[in-house]
DNA sequence: TATTGTCAAATCGTTCAACGATCCTTATGT
DNA sequence: ACATAAGGATCGTTGAACGATTTGACAATA
């Protein structure tokens, strides 16, 4: 049992999703989603129907329905007439996705006084699969647990839409992430930074954490707006 | 000129947005969305593609992926092999929706502090705006009033994203409004409480405001859910 | 050389018809 | 009353076709 325990969940949660009864069109959705998030289509490539039609042998109606799913989480960009495009990602996304980040995280963080010992589990749970990974060597699993922690962040408000919400921005920063050459270089100074705000939080300090958490994402916005100018 | 100016804005964004070169499905979207929204269907109501067919004279494939983009704004729950249907909202989903206001819409004037003069004008407005369709006795327009107060205490944090998602929350909310009987009862006190928290924000007294505003979406909180039960 | 016009190819957006799958309602049997 | 089967409605998908739009190549012109 080599995986970690977020990225295990996570697979645990896609596999169920595709044993419940889906449409063709949400499983073609899936596989480009998949496709989009591990860099298999480049930011900005185009994705024409054809091709698609053929490699995954649907029709061409089903597709189009997949890349309206796809057009609405922001990992395809629908151009009329033109056709679709994985969306390519600019500094000024990058500004606005840590607008929304610092808005959200901080004040769930801030809520957080007094959370259910549930939300600080998964946190730390978190926390526990991202240094596993790091000390196996595995920076993109780290990127992905570390992407869990933050999702467990928003968790703690425990809003099924904003949940939602954060999972689709971790969908995007997925693609931001893709331009970091080094995923280690990257990732790797993150994992002290988690550890610490989860410190704050166990001991009730929400507002130290919520510093904590500030710099972080100013941190990270800015290596990233750099990597995307 | 009897529109009020917020009214007069967004049915220029609309009709400016229909100018633009869109797609079928896109244009059934916006019919499908103005008559939901509007009432004509009802929260729970069933919407079959057929029917849909004949009256828009249009083809069943683009009638479906006009539900896919109605369906990811929440307007329509797509059930698989059962349809879509006009999404109800249960106490749960207010429950829901205001945990995400609070969060969302107190950080935002809490960020307030030295907000731009732009994001001010903005609040003022929509409050002249409900005080005018009050004066006028259009209940109706001071609740669309009301939700553009509240796009423009999100606008105040300056991200596309969180507009975008407020936008879309306050869609759901317009359902969420359908259940109450009586507009006036409902929107009316909220015309004195939007114009002390513009004031306090006025004052640079950011704390304060976002008490105030605590205080409101409590209390919204609480008829709707009760509404709702 | 740069610009404009024309044409063909590719492909998108939509329509239509058809078929199989699924669900719901109705009828029948115990 | 409950269980089962059948029929009808309609959803999900397929595939073919056509018109609309965009793009790229090439020729003509200044």
């Amino acid at each position: 049992m080599t995986e970690t325990g977020v990225r295990a969940a996570d697979r645990l949660a896609a596999e169920r999703a595709m044993l419940d009864r889906t449409s063709t069109a949400e499983r073609v959705a899936w596989v480009l989603r998949q496709r989009i998030t591990e860099g298999v289509y480049e930011p900005g490539e185009r994705l024409s129907e054809g091709p698609i039609v053929d490699d995954l042998d649907v029709s061409r109606n089903t597709v189009r329905e997949a890349f309206r799913l796809l057009s609405h989480e922001r990992l395809l960009v629908h151009e009329l007439n033109r056709g679709v495009f994985v969306r390519r990602l600019t500094a000024a996304d990058v500004t606005d996705l840590y607008r929304l980040r610092r808005l959200v995280e901080c004040a769930a963080v801030r809520q957080a006084a007094g959370s259910s010992p549930d939300g600080l589990a998964a946190l730390r749970e978190a926390v526990h699969a991202a240094e596993r990974a790091a000390a196996e060597g595995r920076w993109e699993d780290v990127g992905t647990a570390n992407m869990g922690f933050h999702r467990a962040v928003v968790a703690l408000a425990g809003s099924e839409r904003l949940d939602q919400m954060m999972r689709q921005t971790l969908a995007e920063l997925r693609l931001v992430f893709l331009a970091m050459r080094n995923p280690r270089a990257f990732h790797e100074p993150y994992l002290a930074r988690n550890r610490e705000i989860l410190g704050r939080l166990t001991e009730g300090d929400a507002e130290g954490a919520a510093r904590l958490l500030e710099g972080y994402l100013a941190e990270a916005e800015r290596q990233l707006v750099e990597a995307h100018s």
